[in-house]
DNA sequence: GCGACGATGGGGCGGATCCCCCAATCGCGG
DNA sequence: CCGCGATTGGGGGATCCGCCCCATCGTCGC
């Protein structure tokens, strides 16, 4: 009967500590218990250790020094497949949520819920089943515009967030001003929004954003 | 030799168990030990446990749902002044952080921080002397143009995050249109930004907002 | 094929922005 | 007392935004 193994990643100490506290609690995981191989605190420290030591489980924060989230994840799936991921959040960014959920981690849970909540779904997440816990559920229900957003759309987003007009943009796309402001339109239309103000304030609060404001 | 007692406040079950798991580790905080009295979700709770209990120390989240670390802060100076007030943040926003330290917090840390920073810093808090982590302290040293803004700019600074335009906000504030005009091309040039869509992503990555977009 | 939709453009219009000029009042510190 | 900055307000002009109209391409799916 082997123990099962895990790694915990996330850049806050208290966190590490947090889990590995209810995580090495015995019996309350799993009957053979859950070790914790090793603790990481940026990304290229998570994906090398994910590459040695193949734990059966990664819990992992989304907000990571390095590398994100998502990105980790990906490159778990790829050397490491067995591994289950399952991602720690504290944020409200239903843009990196869906995403997350779109990449098949195989547990989503808050950085607020319960240890009993826990405690009930890692057994289920080692047996295969993927868990999302209630409240980030709510979450995604509650937000559906963010998926509504095209690609273009995003990409133009990003460039209106770091305060470029339509003709800026449009020559960084190599496309007219015209068709950045069409582009504009429809997006401010799509969220509910009425001016850029709200556009990059709705887009950061949402986390629709590529460039995550690390540290 | 009486124990110290303490309150841990945050919204994160995870961050409380790591906390917890630190502190009452035998002897390596205070000779004597350092009793967790309890354990609070929400800033309405925290502001009752504090008046109720009066800790030795209140280890604070600046996030919190219901009230936030600032207003926290001062309640805990009003009802129960010789209570420590311990702020543990994971956040980047200069300008809360600094609104921390005016009002004078007796330690400043971010949850990043290791517990042996924490276990030799608890002992110089509970004797008086105010404690920042490093960590925290180069932020504030690499920002310093968010104290620049007015009160009053920073007022119009959240509306103009809400989407409000020109005329809206001095509707909203009993001014002209062209006042608040003034104000933004001032905070602008401070700022040193060009545009709405700058400004209001400068003004939410810097945390300047009273709006704290809560979960 | 044929519609649906994304992406690309154009014209135009009212309003808002961005930035320059100007001035007045008030409070606080040297 | 006098300057300095915060706050208030106005005029004007170049530019840009916000939103309508219109159109042409592709690329999907049915």
């Amino acid at each position: 009967m082997p123990r099962y193994t895990s790694i915990i990643a996330d850049d806050h100490a208290i966190v590490r500590a947090g889990l590995r506290a209810a995580l090495e609690a015995p019996g309350m995981v799993m009957p053979e218990g859950l070790e914790v191989s090793a603790e990481t605190a940026d990304g290229a420290e998570t994906i090398a250790a994910v590459r040695s030591l193949k734990p059966h489980i990664l819990f992992l924060d989304v907000q990571m020094p390095l590398a994100g989230g998502t990105e980790i994840a990906l490159e778990t799936r790829r050397w490491s497949p067995a591994t289950r991921v399952v991602v720690l959040t504290g944020i409200s960014s239903v843009g990196k949520l869906s995403e997350l959920v779109e990449i098949g981690v195989d547990g989503l849970f808050s950085k607020a819920t319960s240890n009993d909540e826990l405690y009930a779904s890692i057994p289920k997440i080692l047996a295969g089943t993927r868990c999302v816990s209630s409240h980030v559920l709510a979450l995604l229900e509650n937000a559906p515009d963010a998926a509504a957003l095209t690609g273009r759309e995003r990409q133009i987003l990003n460039l209106i967030a770091l305060g470029q007009s339509n003709k800026e943009i449009g020559a960084v796309l190599g496309i007219s001003a015209k068709t950045v402001d069409r582009h504009r339109t429809l997006m401010m239309s799509k969220l509910g929004v009425h001016s850029v103000a709200q556009l990059v304030a709705h887009a950061l609060k949402q986390g629709l954003l590529d460039a995550s404001p690390e540290l």
